[in-house]
DNA sequence: GTTGGCACTCGGTATCATCGAGTGCCGAAC
DNA sequence: GTTCGGCACTCGATGATACCGAGTGCCAAC
């Protein structure tokens, strides 16, 4: 059953006030709000329904109403589009943008701290994922006497580093046979491919069969590379129990946490997940706001922002809306 | 003025009940206390010189007292070597470092969750600097039709990445031909001479004047990407103030200020430095420890944890120093 | 359907008394 | 002169009580 008009009036009235002040709000502040032009007894029969349908919820007898996560849902589907960002807001996303520069790790990490900023939440950038990516250079360096670095530059930027053991006897010689070995056969596979490889070099040459090795780690260890978390103080704030603040940030600690959470708001196809919606139970009274940002036209990783139940969404929507887009385009300009 | 003896154990007796529970101790606790036989009375009158003269505080009257930074200095002064871990803490140590494999950075992430765990502190690590390494291998990979990528690995392990803007026009055979120069030149070369080194060829190709601009960088740069805190919402839970809470998580952000502080409490030979002995404000109901780990018998990075002021001393003095120590041994062995 | 009016609820704040851990000090004892 | 028991005193914490007022639900009137 949907809202009548007013009602829908009364409920995104009680969201905003209540995300704006933290209180509950009562009849009287709506009825004074500007928009809503009836009194506040008739504000109250309205709230009282709005309860009974699951929108609002009372604190306890005689205090104001307070948003539940369905009242929050029904804020945020009934936003629309993202509205442009305040000025000042704008200004600092596009000197970001046009200052930016360096190389991707650098520039994610930046990001993270943006929209931070922006939205005075804890921020999420996730870089692209190196399956879609192709090696482009292998190197093997030898650093020690028992101990090399095979380097892996992927055509997006990404550089992997894996350590790899050597036998004590080993000499240069070999160490740049088995790397030229490697880059011939590596160069331009994706790292899946990668992983799948055996060379017939490897039997003879434990220095190759190592670094093959070495490439068929899990993919969840890669993970954590790629995650930049900026502003986690920031959302310390949104919050009055210390014990809460140290539940989430221990999530936010836990990236591969953050990782599977963004895709499953993603993969649902949510931009928002609000309260229980996200899935674990610590950030119940935080709400996690997505989007994908595409490279050169493909969907290659996503930002998001975490912060609580009672966030600010329209300016955060507008936060990571423009800050996905442009990022987007900042990658893909090559 | 020294104390005499009673005294000192008095004073120790009470930091060590005020960091056990938090709670200003009376002289009945320290007279029943083990240790010091005398009455509460005595104690009382110790106490209230111990007072005067700074080592201890009341927070009103007719509350027990509570130690001064004065005293927490006399208390850790008094600590002498650090006893050994508790042995499942000693365990976990053991089995990290046997287990502990693979590449410099992740080592290092890894290394700073684990003396996060053993203190429950928040905990930082800091990766060797670059200044004494020399560049082992340089690579320049071009990524996009305008964009290459300079590799350096570096003999400590280290992989510096910095982004390259190239003409339109340009060609694989020149980024070759570049990056040969580059190797050339700045392989055996440590990053300080790298940056003044001047080449003629810079004149004539663009892009090996974008790579030697690229690696006179500022220093401050390079310091975030060596810093690794781990175990931030732990220390959360120390203190009852979200804002102080958050306040002390920015400092954390903001890599650089750790790193100066580190060095700050190193160069001054502390290993401590307690409330405001740290130098900045926001950690005036902090602590931190320090200690440096060596490679190979040369001083390399240092590693360190932030708790509250009233933090277990003996154990987290303990944690660090045989964190340090036995990073220090793994990173030397090759 | 909307509105003003009204009795009612109940959390928050202030006031006050009580309690008790802890203090400082004094005078006696060793 | 150092130690110790005793004692009056302080003052935060705790709990009871009253009060206020924002807010509610309901009803009768428009």
């Amino acid at each position: 059953m949907s809202l009548d008009e007013r009602k829908a009036q009364i409920l995104r009235a009680v969201v905003a006030e209540y995300i704006d002040t933290a209180q509950p709000v009562g009849s009287g502040r709506v009825a004074s709000a500007s928009g809503v032009n009836v009194s506040s007894a008739t504000v109250r029969n309205d709230m009282a329904t709005l309860e009974q349908e699951g929108y609002l919820r009372q604190p306890h007898t005689s205090a104001g109403r307070v948003p539940t996560e369905k009242g929050y849902r029904f804020f945020v589907d009934a936003l629309g589009d993202p509205s442009p960002l305040a000025g000042r807001d704008a200004q600092q996303v596009r000197s970001f943008f046009s200052k930016a520069h360096g190389e991707l790790e650098e520039m994610l990490r930046d990001t993270s701290r943006l929209l931070a900023g922006l939205t005075d939440y804890a921020a999420v950038v996730i870089g692209p994922p190196n399956e879609a990516a192709t090696i482009r250079s292998v190197q093997l360096v030898a650093l020690a006497p028992q101990l090399a670095l095979l380097v892996l530059v992927m055509s997006n930027g990404v550089v992997e580093k894996h350590s790899i053991e050597l036998a004590d006897d080993t000499d240069d010689l070999r160490i740049d046979a088995a790397g030229a070995v490697l880059a011939h056969r590596l160069i331009g596979e994706t790292p899946v491919s990668a992983a799948q490889i055996t060379m017939v070099e490897s039997a003879s040459d434990p220095i190759v069969a190592e670094a093959l090795a070495a490439l068929r780690v899990q993919p969840d260890d890669k993970d954590r590379d790629r995650v930049f978390i900026g502003g986690a103080s920031r959302m310390a704030s949104s919050f009055d129990a210390v014990a809460q603040v140290s539940e989430i940030l221990q999530i936010l600690e836990q990236q591969y946490v953050v990782v599977s959470l963004v895709r499953d708001v993603l993969d649902r196809g949510l931009h928002v997940a609000i309260g229980t919606e996200t899935g674990m139970q610590p950030l119940a009274d935080c709400s996690v706001i997505v989007a994908p940002y595409d490279i050169d036209g493909e969907a290659a990783g996503s930002i998001g922002v975490l912060g609580p139940t009672r966030m600010n969404y329209p300016q955060a929507l507008a936060a990571v809306a423009v800050v996905s887009q442009r990022l987007g385009n900042r990658l893909s300009e090559g």
